[in-house]
RNA sequence: GGCUACGUAGCUCAGCUGGUUAGAGCGCGGCACUCAUAAUGCUGAGGUCGGUGGUUCGAGCCCACCCGUAGCCA
């Protein structure tokens, strides 16, 4: 099945640099590395390349929050993404940064391409944004909160409710505010720069109807020909962090302008490092090579639609094919913070769980569709002890002993009976037609299938039986030799999906890392090692403490995120019942002289009229305020201010400003009442 | 809300362009074996194929509507 001479130049979809790997990233990253190691061993010229995504807002801002600069940020999160990847042995042939010259430089050619095309592809235009005036920039959607116009859900972010599933712009919100300072933001003109999508039409509805991508895919983009191309916004205003756009002081590539370009410059970067790589021969127009995107679901369009138009109107070639994955479900539901289902990469190996378990497991259930794969922790759990350690490793286990201690641990020079041996190698084409399909579900089954058949050849012929007799039959090194060498067919198929498991079998059979091709010829007359357990099962107890340390994790973070004010300190019941609240009507309000914050409240709580000075000019005039019931607290020791004595406190809650509201009980309380 | 997928035994999944009594692995029950990390083999019990209606000689597979799940909506 080898197709030598083949180039193949395979990405996934870049980590942002802005948080954790968890288990749903690695659904991915390690699908695509399965594939990537199945070419290496089926000797195409196979390349692996990815980047930390590095730009954009939440970065930004991320990293102002941290007290440090963006490229301390992301320096530290490479550092990190990098050794989660290397430890589930997702092997990268280069892992670079979007915020790289190479990527600089490929961005800026791929726009000024585009730019100067004849038409141009690039338009400019004003658009109106909101705009954090404390915070003195632009805020993309996410970065907007307010009440849901559909259905009245407060705290929704600029771009779609969590409730009601509606979608809009952070216009339609009710209540706007900026995540960032907590003000309320202003709409404010600047000028853009569009791709012209539409320019591409043509081309790319041919392009998504090539075979390039799955028919739900093209099913899916359909969606978007249907509504008209329209163009987009490649651009953002300073302060950004990312790459400043030629000739355009102060604007910004759009993170998802440079995200993709990312792929060029990784390949780039390595090129320059590794003898007899060509950048051109892969990325010209007309390459004979082949370049594959491996992406999720959730970014299609970017990859189906935006690259290939990008691609396709800046002069290079366009992708072989985008194939997009399903996200990750643990115990059958999305991962959930509050259930400890949200695990990340470095929780997992922390609880000493095996990265080839989760390997085999994904392994065991990826398809070339966007189906969804369900993490199922029991499933999980026994199909990996099952599978692996109790038929897998088993056959190995069971065999090894007769050949060490009754046939000085050499293999015999035949296996007699070599019909299960042919059958087993006769299988690698199908097997391989699996893996290069994306069908590792398949390949698995298949695989597992053999794995019962050797088991079944080992009871039907009881090695165990036979040793007994003195001397210990030939029959005896002829079977275990024909167990092993089924094992070593077994490790060579899934040496992909689980090569840790594999480099020990080379080490416990002697021999060099295993090709695709050496399934075809047994391995025979050879000197093996003494056999040591290759792999453990799993442990229940390490799954629980991986679920539990999940929801300790993130409930440390959940609190180091929120914005809001930490809860104070517990209080007994005592404490609070010393507060005195009641119920008071504002009989007069009005403006003090000389004061720019006060307001001077009279106010009834039925033993006649008190003075309170309050704080809440910003907010309130005099006339909203008279005739309203309130809460004050009745008890507060008078103060002396500048403007008089002030006999009490009135509550309100807000930043402050002219966002500040007071409290006003429901219809029916009365002046006096006490709150409790 | 619109669109695209998905919804098959307790669990995880296969089921080719519709065709006789719907399959596998795991788990569970029984039996056997004891070489092996209490591993393995044989065997058994489990399903009105999300729901309703329709097309057809015939539907898990086609159509309509509904329910549930996931993703996307520049």
């Amino acid at each position: 099945m080898s197709q030598p001479n083949r180039d193949v130049l395979v990405t996934y979809a870049l980590p942002y640099a802005n948080g954790s790997i968890h288990l749903g990233h690695l659904v991915g990253y390690i699908s695509t590395d399965i594939w990537v190691r199945y070419q290496k061993m089926a000797d195409s010229n196979c390349i692996y390349v990815c980047a930390d995504d590095a730009h954009g807002t939440p970065i930004m801002l991320k990293a102002r929050e941290l007290g440090i600069t963006p490229e301390e940020l992301i320096a530290g999160v490479k550092v990190e993404h990098e050794r989660d990847f290397k430890d589930f042995l997702v092997a990268f042939d280069n892992y670079h940064s979007t915020h790289s010259p190479e990527n600089r430089e490929l961005a800026t050619l791929i726009y000024r391409n585009l730019r100067d095309a004849r038409p141009s592809h690039i338009a400019r235009r004003n658009i109106r944004q909101f705009y954090d005036e404390q915070a003195k920039m632009f805020l993309p959607d996410r970065f907007i909160k307010g009440t849901c116009p559909r259905c009245g859900t407060p705290d929704q972010y600029g771009d779609s409710c969590e409730n009601c599933g509606a979608t809009y712009t952070p216009a339609d919100l009710k209540n706007p505010v900026s995540v960032i300072s907590g003000t309320r933001p202003v709409e404010r003109e600047s000028e853009h720069y569009f791709f012209k999508l539409g320019d591409f039409d043509k081309m790319l509805h041919e392009w998504t109807r090539a075979g390039h991508l799955h028919e739900a895919v093209t099913r899916k983009l359909d969606e978007w020909f249907e509504a008209g191309l329209q163009d987009w916004d490649i651009s953002r205003d300073a302060p950004y962090f990312g790459f400043e756009i030629p000739d355009a002081p102060g604007k910004y590539f759009y993170v998802w302008l440079d995200a993709p370009i990312g792929y060029m410059a990784s390949f780039k970067n390595l090129c320059a490092r590794r003898k007899g790589l060509d950048f051109d021969a892969y990325w010209k127009k007309g390459s004979q090579a082949e370049v594959y995107h491996f992406i999720g679901k959730d970014i299609i369009y970017f990859h189906s639609l935006f690259w290939p138009a990008m691609l396709e109107g800046a002069g290079f070639r366009t992708p072989t094919a985008v194939y997009a994955h399903g996200f990750l479900t643990v115990n059958g539901q999305k991962m959930s913070k509050s259930r400890g289902t949200f695990i990340k990469a470095r929780t997992y190996l922390d609880a000493g769980l095996d990265p080839e378990y989760l390997r085999y497991y994904f392994a065991a259930k990826f398809g070339p569709g966007i189906d969804d794969i369900d993490l199922n922790l029991d499933d999980f759990l026994q199909r990996v002890n099952s599978d692996l350690v109790g038929k897998l490793v088993n056959i190995a286990s069971r065999c090894a002993g007769f050949i060490e201690t009754h046939f000085q641990g050499r293999l015999a020079d035949s296996l007699g009976d070599d019909t299960l041996y042919k059958q087993a190698a006769s299988r690698a084409a199908g097997i391989a037609k699996a893996y290069e399909d994306r069908e590792f579900g398949r390949a698995v089954r298949e695989i597992m299938e053999l794995a019962d058949q050797a088991n079944v050849f080992i009871d039907e012929r009881k090695p165990w039986a036979q040793a007994k007799q003195k001397p210990v039959p030939a029959e005896v090194q002829l079977t275990c030799t024909i167990g092993l060498n089924l094992f070593r067919v077994l490790m060579i198929y899934l040496k992909p999906v689980l090569p840790e498991l594999a480099r020990k079998s080379e080490a416990f059979l002697g021999v060099a890392p295993f090709a695709w091709a050496d399934a075809a010829k047994p391995l025979l007359g050879h000197q093996i090692n003494p056999f040591t357990p290759m792999m453990g099962r799993v442990d229940k107890a390490k799954i629980e403490a991986m679920v539990e340390s999940s929801k300790e994790d993130l409930a440390k973070t959940a609190q180091k995120a929120s914005n809001m004010d930490p809860i104070a300190a517990e209080i007994s019941y005592d404490d609070f019942a010393k507060i005195d609240l009641r119920i008071a009507r504002i009989v007069k309000a009005e403006h003090v002289e000389g004061a720019d914050k006060l307001l001077r409240l009279s106010l009834d709580i039925g033993d006649g009229t008190r003075n309170v000075f309050a704080g809440i000019k910003s907010a309130y005039a005099p006339e909203q305020l008279e005739g309203k019931l309130t809460v004050m607290v009745a008890n507060l020791a008078p103060r002396k201010m500048k403007f008089g004595m002030s006999e009490g406190m009135v509550l309100a809650a807000g930043p402050g400003g002219k966002d500040l509201w007071i409290l006003e009980p429901h219809q029916g309380a009365q002046p006096g009442m006490r709150v409790k």
